[in-house]
DNA sequence: CAGCAATCTGGAAACGTTACCAGAATCGAT
DNA sequence: ATCGATTCTGGTAACGTTTCCAGATTGCTG
């Protein structure tokens, strides 16, 4: 009879309809990415190592920008709540924006955290561990003498990375004996232009400093920029954090404070599925890697 | 009443279920993106775009990435046909690989290529321009005279902009008096591996290639890496199809024909939505640029 | 105020599944 | 052969909408 049925199936060419199924069941077998921006090469790859990894479970990966703002954010939330996709990985603009926050708790679907600690939020994470990432960097500078002076430029500090960052960074600096000078960071929209400005702002004072870190992808981009105008005799030393195709081909005296974004993708889905099946909300840690080079 | 009945809804916190509403409609409002690799630059930010440009219309993106092969493509076709996606923005693998266009022409959704021609499907499209772009960068070479030998290093040739752009190249040369040597191209498969080896068997050759041209983001890469290693005085002249962040900042002799990928992705979700509303598909070609640069 | 058109309102069917249940059919054991 | 236990089978309800229709109500005109 069984058999009889498939041959039939097989025959009129039957397929299950999952939208049918999906109201039925309940479940989309959908999931939701939440970035600032998919463009960007971090966000693009954590897709694709979360597309890659859920793909066998037959999830599927929606993605959604919210340019920067909170708000678009939690529209999105909103509307993906009515589609009842069944997961989100959330890169959040604002980890205190309770806005976002509401929408996410009240959709009941299950939350993965991408670098993002919220105490409301009962949800699984993937950190990266900037904190000895950076501190490994000053080490480097310490080593190199470059460490007296060091100028920041990053997108928000609503969020975990910058946080982590500026912890390591005064850590390992006080533990050197130096003290960070917050005059010399400037933070920015996460956009290149606005990281053009702040390092030129750095690079025009009178006492300019001899390291500059740039947290993020268009920071880093905005940064390379400012700083190939430079004469190189009076370049400071630079450190960009999350890695960018080509950067190891850039003329500069540069080290980076790298991580494995796919890999982040490919966990935070994992992650994912196992909550999926029932399991708790797991919080895991990648590492991140300092990579020094001298041009 | 109809006040009554909002005000109601409003009280109860009532939200149209979109699952319920896409069974009875048929209409799923989503869009799938086919790609090689979302990761990839130019795929990425047509993603960005695309994702921009239907937001307001209510439609998401769902994205999906083949990793190169015909068979995984028409596979996440059959299930994206399932669940119902009203288009499709599709950067084929392969522009003759049936079992895919069997699969689209079974899922009667509606089908935006992305930079791909088949006369078997009734499909938009969104072409660029690359063969101007290429006759433009082989004009600026024979200025500079290094147009007489010619190496290419580019991913598969089962595509429309490889084929446009080795038609920009050859017409280029013919127009110059000039033949191309097809000895000194390389199909690689797409991946940075393969087009470090291709470019590297390029530059070994006894008489090698006056100029190297890379069609594609990961050929560039490749080229780039393999090309850094030789001594400044012995490089050939080096054209990089396809834009990639920082290449402006490698001080290599290269060039670059380049294209909005922001907005390929957004007029082809203009495209799809004007199918969605009814009008008959329309093919838009978007031009290239090539940009000079001598370090 | 009757008569007709226009609007309102509530109910039923359908979209394509899955879950559940009752009754039929099968099976093995006494 | 009979009884209870197990598997099979077909039918029905439900998921949350939208569409459609019939009947009720309203408004307007002569």
């Amino acid at each position: 009879m069984r058999a009889r049925v498939i041959e039939a199936a097989e025959r009129l060419g039957y397929e299950p309809d999952f939208v049918a199924q999906s109201l039925r069941s309940g479940s989309t077998m959908t999931v939701a990415l939440l970035a600032r921006d998919i463009s960007n090469p971090l966000f693009a790859e954590i897709a694709r190592g979360a597309e890659s990894a859920s793909r066998d479970a037959g999830y599927s990966i929606i993605v959604v920008n919210s340019d920067g703002s909170a708000e678009i954010e939690a529209d999105h939330v909103r509307k993906l709540r009515r589609r009842r996709v069944d997961g989100y990985l959330a890169s959040l603009v604002d980890e205190t924006a309770t806005a976002t926050l509401t929408e996410l708790e009240r959709s009941g679907a299950l939350i993965v955290l991408l670098d993002r600690e919220s105490p409301q939020l009962q949800a699984a994470a993937v950190l990266s561990d900037h904190y000895h990432g950076m501190r490994a960097a000053v080490d480097h500078l310490v080593a190199l003498g470059v460490a007296d002076r060091v100028g920041l430029v990053t997108g928000g500090l609503q969020t975990r990375p910058t946080k982590e960052r500026i912890r390591g960074l005064r850590d390992g600096m006080a533990a050197a004996g130096l003290e960070m000078d917050t005059r010399l960071t400037y933070i920015d929209d996460w956009s290149e232009a606005g990281a053009v400005a702040a390092t030129e702002r750095l690079l025009a004072l009178d006492n300019p400093p001899t390291t500059i870190v740039a947290g993020g992808t268009q920071s880093t981009l905005g940064a390379i920029r400012a700083l190939a105008d430079v004469s190189p005799d009076q370049r400071p030393a630079f450190i960009a954090c999350d890695d960018v195709p080509l950067l190891d081909q850039v003329p500069l005296p540069l080290g980076v404070v790298s991580r494995d974004a796919t890999l982040i993708g490919q966990t935070a889905a994992e992650l994912l599925l196992e909550m999926l099946q029932g399991e708790p909300p797991r919080v895991v840690t990648l590492q991140t890697t300092f990579r020094p080079r001298t041009v």
